[in-house]
DNA sequence: GAAAAAGTAAACTGATGGGTGTAGTTTACT
DNA sequence: AGTAAACTACACCCATCAGTTTACTTTTTC
């Protein structure tokens, strides 16, 4: 028999709780999960949960970590279209909007953090920090004289604002069900001429 | 002595219970604020409150009603430049954003029925209603030929959307203050004119 | 001025839920 | 086989909070 199990009991354990939690706070967002809910859906008692971890609040961070850890960076390319480099660039952040989980815990990190004004706002830098690459890339674009003057960073929060408009606020706030790969053609489509039609010179 | 004092001490109560919910509801959010606290505030027992609004879920739908009442209508004028008329709409529109009280309640309502779809989308959808009245503009416009063709209702929601970038969500989510009457001018000119140039023909 | 309507304070109910303590059982390792 | 670490079941503590009850006072109204 081969020894396809190198996880000891504690780290089977440890995982099946994260798992578990994961979908806890997706579906019913931090203040309405409740850790015997948490534990039972491991498959673990609640006392070996709070063993592994200590509070509700260090659960939640373990696992709303991974969602800031994102990189929109591109490298600007003077020879390729303007348009083929942010297509690409927005085909990125679609999907990982829509990839599954994102809007859930998006959801419920924005509904628990949203309440308290210092985490919101620190929240929002991190979450923000990656439209930094875009901006970059505007500016290259810019001292390369293809595109007109303007504020870089503005022009990325205008370009991922149209792209949220469509593709994450609704989806988090609204519940609607991601775009399908027709409408986040358009979407990407759209945007990327809107921006252009502006900027481009 | 003239009789300023026309309301009977219910009404009084009943105003003071209103106003005292109103801060609360936006200060703390729904599940947050709390029913002792909302009566305290109000300088009123607790069962008057009671006796005012039979539970918490009213007492908030009550104080959230005024939120959808808002009317983002414009007739179209044939006459007068397109630039112009977008931007007045654009006024009124962050005008009602950057009032006082507005974020706050608006931010626990989502706080709120983001947790349930059926609420969510709900709420969301009268939220959304209100552009319905612009993309009738976009609309008129477009068969004046002074737009090219296009979906009138995406249009409202791009235009919208650009705005919301900069006016709402990051007041609501990161608790922004609303942007200065300098900014204010800059986000509207940058977002009827990339829409103009984009649809303008 | 008396009855009816409305308000008050404070204790209480019932349910929820985070977190702990304990006594006993299972697993892993030597 | 024996020990330590990890897990389980479960009772328990404690705080919060929506909503109620009671016994009593104030205001309105006729």
């Amino acid at each position: 028999m081969p020894s396809s199990q190198k996880l000891t009991r504690s780290e089977l354990k440890h995982s099946a709780i994260l798992e578990a939690a994961r979908l806890e706070f997706a579906e019913h967002g931090f203040q309405n999960t409740s850790m015997d809910g948490v534990s039972a859906r491991a498959g673990v008692s609640k006392r070996t949960l709070y063993n592994h971890f200590s509070s509700k609040e260090e659960l939640f961070d373990k696992i709303t970590e991974c969602l800031w850890k994102q990189d929109d960076s591109i490298v600007y390319c003077p020879k390729r279209p303007l348009k083929q480099q942010l297509r690409q660039l927005a085909e990125k952040k679609l999907e990982l909007m829509a990839s599954p989980g994102y809007v859930g815990l998006a959801r419920s990190v924005m509904g628990e953090y949203m309440r308290s004004q210092e985490m919101a706002q620190a929240a929002m830098a991190r979450f923000e920090e990656n439209e930094d690459g875009v901006s970059i890339w505007f500016q290259a674009a810019m001292q390369d004289k293809r595109l007109r003057e303007g504020d870089p960073k503005m022009i990325a929060h205008q370009f991922y604002g149209l792209l949220k408009t469509f593709a994450l606020w609704p989806q988090l706030l609204a519940h609607q069900p991601a775009p399908t790969n027709e409408e986040r053609d358009v979407i990407i489509e759209q945007s990327v001429d809107m921006i252009l039609a502006y900027y481009q010179q």
